[in-house]
RNA sequence: GUGCCCGUAGCUCAAUCGGAUAGAGCACCAGCCUUCUAAGCUGGGGGUUACAGGUUCGAUUCCUGUCGGGCACGCCA
């Protein structure tokens, strides 16, 4: 880890204001931060220490930091600083440090950029997690894309990362695609059962139904009077409207259906849940990994339950007092921790609630010893955090230790209009449609080119153009700009690493240097901010610089000393780009 | 109705945890390939940061209110 050997320069630069600091005031010892200045002529960084400490020293920023500058000691790093506009002081560096970074840059090679922010610390990043009951759609993908760069960035900024998917194998959810894929098959035997309103109405299940056909073959079928016998009847449209297959007697038909499926099915009903459940994972964990995206640990939710973990955790809430019965269910008191309303752990059928076996989950994550739980969750369900906050604290557990980014919505856009979309009815964009049509890369890239918790309007018309308006095009473009040109030289690589650096002079150059140096930073911020947006922005820029160094400065000229530091410039630049391009899990391709 | 998030160029979005003259892309206008990839570059127009107050050296950022939008408010998961 770089940071761990010298000092950084930005680091060497703060322990001279902090000299300065403290002989002019011993007494403040405040964090000293710099800033990168938006303009060149504001020198490379910008000290606001001044404009700080004006109120507590009672005097004009601009005179602090006079005094400030006379007492800054001597560096060989340092060409001049000066006072400007309401007290910055801004430093200008001399023409060695800021070429230096591109041999610190060579040597590190895809290791620049590491920084020492998670000290090792274990940090687990939770993601996706959608129940296994269909295929990922594209709200999914922008959760994967997003948990997967932070998870990269955590890693990047020092942390040791894993990557965990919590299956919903144990809810009614999967019961409803049970009971689906089962009364397709029964169709398939020339069954007239009304399909539920609020079923699973995707090609998918019908496809599962044709492999139990294939796997069982007429051995699960019953005759429907025996299905139906003491069902409600099926809602009409009298009974509930088309808008709501959420109405009282929609979910009672399901449920009577899902009891007659089991008593009638016996062992039988576990072999179509297991069934359906495996190929749902399959299915998620193959479109994830298409899409770059791979986790070390699947948790099943029912495993909780097998364990014995559900009904333990709820004990130990009421041994601490935090229960009580009411109207036969029991209920945790999470508004004494923060939560606007109490919540039910236990029905009143004695089921326990998926709200009793999160938080089962969550002990046990804890439990297992991570420093920083990341749970990455749809933003409706931002109600939701204050009452596993709560439960995790009435347990005496560090609560602290949990953190939620919420990823907002995925709104689709065609032609103009907004695309919608019914998980049930299987009227959605799936993920692997949209990589199919705009890539992996493009993707990928999109979805984290705005701030998680923006809503994000997906232009398909746009993405599926496969134009040069996409982003992505042009970091990769810069990339294979690059590669292009060294493959031409066609000399070593290493010989770079020696080079002189010295003929680096004009603006464009010193500008690529200034964003070399800025990606450490960018690392760690985006990291600590959780934002791997901010990293994609600063890829942009960073393509943006190269492209027009790139159309002003030939590489390949015949002075010798001057085309060997602009290759290692190049190569330095291309180093980060590819690394960068690694953490979003976008390829760098050698040529386009 | 209550809570959370949001409102920035015609459109889609940034803005270094309160910093200097609010920046990019798309679209529009005018230029640049007999030399390393034109998926590129150079220049130009475009803003009362929804609105009104407040806090201070300084506000897109923090506080209050109004307007507008999204989401959530189950013994579903």
């Amino acid at each position: 880890m770089t940071s761990n050997h010298t000092p950084s320069l930005p680091q060497q630069i703060i322990g001279l204001f902090t000299q300065a600091l403290h002989q002019l005031a011993p007494e403040l010892q405040g964090p000293i931060t710099l800033e990168r200045p938006r303009q060149a002529d504001h020198g490379e960084f910008a000290c606001p220490l001044a404009l700080q400490l004006s109120k507590s020293l009672r005097r004009a920023p601009r005179d602090i930091a006079q005094d400030l500058i006379q007492a800054m000691p001597a560096s060989p790093l340092i060409q001049r600083v000066e006072v400007a506009g309401p007290g910055f002081i801004n430093v200008f560096l001399t023409t060695s440090a800021k070429q230096a970074v591109v041999h610190e840059v060579l040597q590190a090679g895809l290791h620049w950029g590491e920084v020492a922010l998670g000290r090792n610390r274990r940090v687990q990043v939770e993601f996706v997690s959608s129940n296994p009951t269909g295929p990922l759609h594209v709200g999914h993908g922008r959760g994967a894309a997003f948990g997967d760069s932070l998870a990269n960035l955590l890693h990047k900024a020092g942390y040791l990362v894993q990557r965990e998917y919590y299956v919903n194998d144990a809810g009614r959810q999967m019961d409803i695609l049970t009971l689906s894929t089962w009364l397709r098959y029964l169709s398939g035997f020339g069954s007239q059962i009304a399909f539920p309103a609020n079923g699973y109405q995707g090609d998918y299940v019908s496809q599962m139904a044709e492999q139990l056909r294939s796997r069982f073959g007429s051995t699960l079928l019953h005759p429907d009077t025996a299905i139906l016998s003491g069902v409600s009847h099926a809602p009409t449209h009298s009974d509930a409207s088309d808008t709501d297959p959420d109405a009282a007697p929609v979910e009672a038909y399901m449920d009577s259906l899902i009891e007659r499926a089991k008593i009638l099915l016996g062992e039988s009903y576990r072999s179509i849940h297991d069934h359906v459940l495996t190929q749902q994972l399959a299915d998620c964990r193959d479109d994830l990994e298409e899409f770059g995206v791979t986790f070390d640990r699947w948790f099943s939710e029912q495993s909780l339950y097998d364990r014995g973990q559900v009904a333990q955790v709820v004990q130990q809430l009421d041994q601490a007092g935090h229960l009580y019965l009411q109207d036969g269910a029991r209920w945790f008191r999470s508004s004494a921790f923060g939560d606007e309303k109490d919540r039910v752990v236990q029905r009143e059928n004695g089921l326990y609630t998926y709200f009793a076996s999160d938080i089962a989950y969550h002990v046990d994550k804890l439990a297992r010893g991570f420093d920083l739980i990341i749970d990455v969750w749809g933003a409706d369900h931002h109600g939701y955090i204050p009452r596993v906050r709560a439960a995790l604290q009435a347990l005496g557990l560090k609560a602290e230790r949990l953190e939620v980014p919420l990823v907002q919505f995925v709104s689709l856009y065609r032609h103009g209009a907004k695309v919608q979309m019914s998980t049930r009815k299987g009227q959605f964009v799936t993920l692997r449609a949209l990589r199919a049509e705009v890539g992996r890369d493009a993707a990928r890239f999109f979805y984290v080119l705005r701030k998680s918790d923006q809503h994000l309007d997906f232009d398909l018309d746009l993405a599926t153009s496969q134009s040069n308006e996409n982003p992505v095009f042009y970091v990769q473009y810069a990339y294979a700009r690059i590669r292009s040109v060294l493959h031409k030289w066609g000399g070593d690589p290493a010989s770079l690493l020696t080079c002189a650096v010295s003929p680096l002079q004009n603006n464009a150059e010193f500008s690529l240097m200034q964003w070399l140096r800025a990606y450490p930073e960018i690392i760690e911020s985006a990291a600590q901010d959780r934002a791997p947006h901010a990293l994609a922005f600063y890829l942009k820029d960073l393509a943006a610089d190269l492209h027009s160094y790139y159309n002003a400065v030939p590489f390949l000229v015949d002075d010798i000393p001057v085309r060997m530091a602009r290759l290692a410039l190049l190569q330095a630049v291309a180093c980060v780009l590819q690394d960068g391009l690694r953490i979003l899990g976008v390829s760098a391709p050698e040529t386009m």
